[in-house]
DNA sequence: CAGTGGTCTAGACCACAGG
DNA sequence: CTGTGGTCTAGACCACTGC
């Protein structure tokens, strides 16, 4: 980087002109840029730290402070005396990043899943307005009932973009499914925005879960977020919270 | 810091012995000692970094180590060309860190509050469990009414320590109650962790709410934690969803 | 042992705020 | 103009991992 791009450049030379971007902020887009093309695998380790400033013609510490901002973002793996890693999407990562719910008594556990249906449609109005899609879209919807503890507790309705993951109708879904996005389809979710409502139980779910319609249930509806920002997933899960909550910390 | 307290210097003498505490995390708790004490005042400025550093016997790469930190956690705000100021719990940082919920149509907005009443008494079984409070503490019980956007939407009744808010039953409650603790009490909140589950609305916050009973409502138990560590308020909501929902970001 | 990330230091210069 | 936090560099040494 014997250039800078653009902007910003304390202790070098040249001038700001408008929004200054620090160097090790481009640093970490650079970064960003090849880990959302794959240019590393899952879980695949990093060149090292002088190994990547050389490359990139920086010091070392404004390498570590581009990796430090990645690793916050859950994006890298970092273990002393080992190196430096990309992110995989095992239960673990799924468990404390994307998983909120938790027994009321006992352990945090990863849910098992039970696939019900999987169908291909034209993307409805809500489904279009929440992953951003046009008119003529197709989506892949897939219905899911989650036991946690042998308690069925949820019932999932799924949304994706069916020009994202070709061919995804027809395979054999795991529990994980963002193992299985990152795997087969190169598309790593980096975060999801949650909205929680309690609703009534309706009919049909309340079938599924063996709850009487008009019990009261947690709504949550997810939109997950890709590594390059693209709106990739829309969820919508209701739980029955008799036994579970949805934990929050307000840091 | 011309003496280690205790293991770890990199860069110095002495040896580690067991568990690894650097340099900045001892800066950072000497400071968060400092701050819990309100050596400072609640948006008073510190010294500066340079300052620190001479005072503490560190370098000002360390200082800055241990603010960051300490910004990290919201007990700090830093801004360039001013200075480095301890954080108030001002209706801005309320509404960012503390409430989550947001109207489904409409802006982030503060929320009004009704006091309906406020009672001492002997802290029943759940009031200790939750407040870790032995058998023959008493409270203070606060019952609120919260609008949002003119609409009734949440019944909240809190529980506090008595021993930590002297007097504070005779008060004029003021909309931010954390502000409140912090002003007259020296008690700053932290952070706060909430359990949120799907209930159907009892007769007396449907009645307050002007709401059916067994309309479902969700319930947020949030349990307040002091800048020391201290189990400080127990709050717990029923809230109307019905136009409302609660925002939740899995970063 | 060699290689990795983690800590600490010292110094230079930049961006920003306010007198 | 001065003082603040923010960035960048260079180099030394420490802690951890695995061969």
């Amino acid at each position: 980087m014997a250039e800078r791009s653009a902007s910003g450049s304390p202790g070098g030379s040249g001038a700001a002109a408008i929004g200054f971007h620090p160097l090790y902020r481009q640093v970490r887009e650079r970064l960003l840029r090849r880990l959302a093309t794959g240019a590393w695998p899952a879980g695949g380790m990093l060149p090292s730290e002088p190994a990547l400033a050389a490359e990139l013609g920086v010091s070392q510490g404004t390498v570590r402070k581009a990796l430090d901002a990645l690793t916050a973002e859950n994006l890298l793996v970092r273990r002393q005396g080992r190196g430096t890693f990309v992110a995989r999407h095992d239960e673990r990562r799924i468990l404390f990043q994307f998983f909120r719910l938790v027994a009321d008594r006992g352990e945090r556990q990863f849910p098992e899943s039970e696939v019900l249906v999987v169908v291909r449609a034209a993307a409805n109005r809500r489904e279009r307005a929440r992953l951003m899609l046009s008119a003529p879209a197709r989506v892949v919807r897939i219905r899911r009932l989650r036991t946690l503890g042998g308690r069925a507790c949820i019932a999932e309705s799924i949304s994706l973009p069916e020009a994202l993951f070709p061919g995804l109708w027809q395979r054999k879904l795991p529990n994980n499914l963002y193992g299985l996005y990152a795997e087969e389809y190169g598309i790593s979710i980096a975060r999801a925005s949650e909205r929680l409502k309690a609703v009534m139980l309706p009919r049909g779910d309340a079938a599924r879960l063996g709850a009487a319609p008009g019990t009261p249930a947690l709504e949550i509806d997810r939109l997950a977020i890709a590594i390059d920002g693209r709106r990739v997933e829309w969820r919508l899960s209701r739980c029955l919270t008799a036994h579970l909550h949805y934990a929050s910390e307000l840091l």
